[in-house]
Order: structure tokens, then C-alpha cells, then sequence
DNA sequence: CTAACTGCAAACCTTTTGCATATTG
DNA sequence: CAATATGCAAAAGGTTTGCAGTTAG
């Protein structure tokens, strides 16, 4: 399979390929242009995204990949640690999002959809709470919260 | 259908089963032996619960009743309010809660499957925090966080 | 009596898997 | 060339739905 010379996000993506590919090689994993694709569609459409949005985004440059390549993939990059899956509350299908340096937690509208990032500080209380009160480790690296966004609060009230 | 006399969750559930039924009947809707057992099934069973394990509890003593049925009754108690989807990172199934009266939030640990109620006052600083930074109004009415208990964690460190 | 509910079976939707073919290194 | 990855189609697993028969009020 022929990979286009003209990549839309080649500035964007560049560095996560160089990433990728590196880490690839060295466990002997390859190199397709499907994976390659598909990483371009995540590092494109950065926030939660779905397999099937991937999957459309990727058959849009080669119609003839299959969606089992994508769920295949994702798979991959999840046992790398490059991929995380997101709880997804408001769909009964999963998100997935590529692992960045620093932990991030969302606040997503459920009104307009929006995607907002929370900071970090208001999660780390609540860690350290539920382990002061209760000894548990609370494991939040990825927290998405569900409410509506200012402009759609102001829209309710009206 | 005919309906046990012996109810082995009788003082327990008198409370929600007449609220249940006072609403149903307000609301036209059919009291049935069907609807009576997955309730029961509920409140016999607090926390998070899965229909699979409703049908399940059911069937022991009406083995005709359909899983369908299991989730017509869920979608109908949701619909008034009486029970919400929890959400369930763990597995790919829904489960479900009884809504009590003051709002509650869980920890679930990912080692021993136990719950824990985690106090609200952390939670509620989380929703502040989120309002007066970015004006966003979280719903958090019932948050569950996943980790590892203390006991877990203990053991994990040995 | 009749509108609401149930059981059953089939459909649905997302995700996974088996296998023959194609491709990377 | 050999091991790995892909496409395709079929299966899997949880949830939903259409319909004919049953039941609560």
C-alpha cells in the first residue's frame, strides 16, 4: 500500500510519528501506512475520539481499510502506554485519546458537547482526601466529568 | 402470575415498595409480580448492580421472566427517577443504583471488587472549584473512582 | 374490557476473532 | 523469506425492539 506523499498534519504530527516509530522498532512491531494513519487521525483530532470517527477520518485517504485495523491499533497503542481509553458516559461506545506527558482530567459539555480541560489541582485533594479518610488509592488519571459549559449554563437560564 | 406471600426482604423494601407503587399508580403505570421482583432485586442488592445479576436474582423464583423485561423495568424506574446508570469502568456493562435521598459517591476497588461511600465534601469542593474557574456546573451526583482499597494496597506493597 | 405489559425471538451496535492473503523488514 | 499485519466475514456480548398473546385495573 502507497502512502500519499501529501499529509495534512505533517508538521503537527511529526513528532509523535518519530515517537511511535522509534518505539515500534524497538519491539518489533511495524510500520504500516494503517498505523500510520491511524495515528495521524488521533494526533489530528486531538481529545476524545472514537473508532468509528478514526475510522472514518482514515477510509476517507484509503477507503479499503477494515475497522478491525483500527480496533487492532488502538489495542497496540494502549499496551505501549500511548493510548488511553476515556470513560465515556453519554455514548455506549468507547473514546480513546494518545497519553501526553502531564495527566489531564475534561469537563464535557453535555449540552453543545464541548470539551474543556480541568486543572489538575481540584483532583489531586480529592486523591489525597480519599487516601487521608480511607487509605485508598484513588487512580485518577483521567478524569472526564460531565455537566454543562458556561455559555450553555447561561443559555438555561434564559 | 401469582406473587409469593413469603417475601424474605419484607421490612427492607416496604418503604420503596410503597413509594414505587404510590408513583406507578400516579403515573398509570402497572404494578406487576415482574416489576415488584426486579425492585426487590434492587433492594436487596445496594450498590451497583448489573441486569444480568437482577435477572438473575428473579428467576430464581420466576424462571419464565425475560431479561427484556429486566430492562423495560430499569429504563421505566430511570425514566422516574428512581434509579440512575452508574458508571462502570471495569466492565462493558451497565449498572445500576436505587437513587437514595441525599446524593453519594462511591470507590471501587479494581483488585477485590469491594465499595466504599466516599464522603461528599471532597466531591463537593470538586464541583466549586469547577464553577468558579470556568463557570462550569459539574453533575456529579454520583461519582465513582476506581483504585485500590486500603487492604489492597496494602497487600500489593508487600 | 382494553390499554398496558410480558415473553420470545430476532435485530442492533460496538468490539473481537479466525483465517486466508498480503506486506514489512 | 518468514514473521507480522490486514481485510473480510462471521461471532460475541450487552441491550433493544416487534409482535402476538397475557394480564392488571
Amino acid at each position: 500500500m502507497a502512502i500519499p506523499t501529501h499529509n495534512h498534519d505533517e508538521v503537527k504530527t511529526a513528532s509523535w510519528e518519530e515517537k511511535a516509530i522509534n518505539y515500534f522498532q524497538s519491539k518489533g512491531v511495524r510500520w504500516t501506512p494503517q498505523r500510520q494513519l491511524i495515528l495521524a487521525a488521533l494526533e489530528s483530532n486531538r481529545g476524545h475520539v472514537s473508532a468509528e470517527e478514526i475510522y472514518q477520518e482514515v477510509i476517507r485517504t484509503f477507503p479499503r481499510v477494515n475497522i478491525s485495523t483500527v480496533y487492532r491499533t488502538l489495542e497496540l497503542l494502549s499496551e505501549m502506554g500511548l493510548l488511553v481509553k476515556v470513560p465515556n458516559q453519554l455514548e455506549d461506545r468507547d473514546r480513546f485519546e494518545l497519553v501526553t506527558e502531564k495527566l489531564h482530567h475534561h469537563l464535557v459539555c453535555k449540552n453543545c458537547g464541548g470539551e474543556l480541560e480541568l486543572d489538575g489541582a481540584a483532583i489531586e485533594e480529592l486523591k489525597e482526601s480519599a487516601l487521608k479518610k480511607y487509605g485508598f488509592a484513588l487512580e485518577l488519571n483521567h478524569f472526564v466529568g460531565y455537566g454543562l459549559c458556561k455559555e450553555c449554563l447561561a443559555e438555561a437560564a434564559e
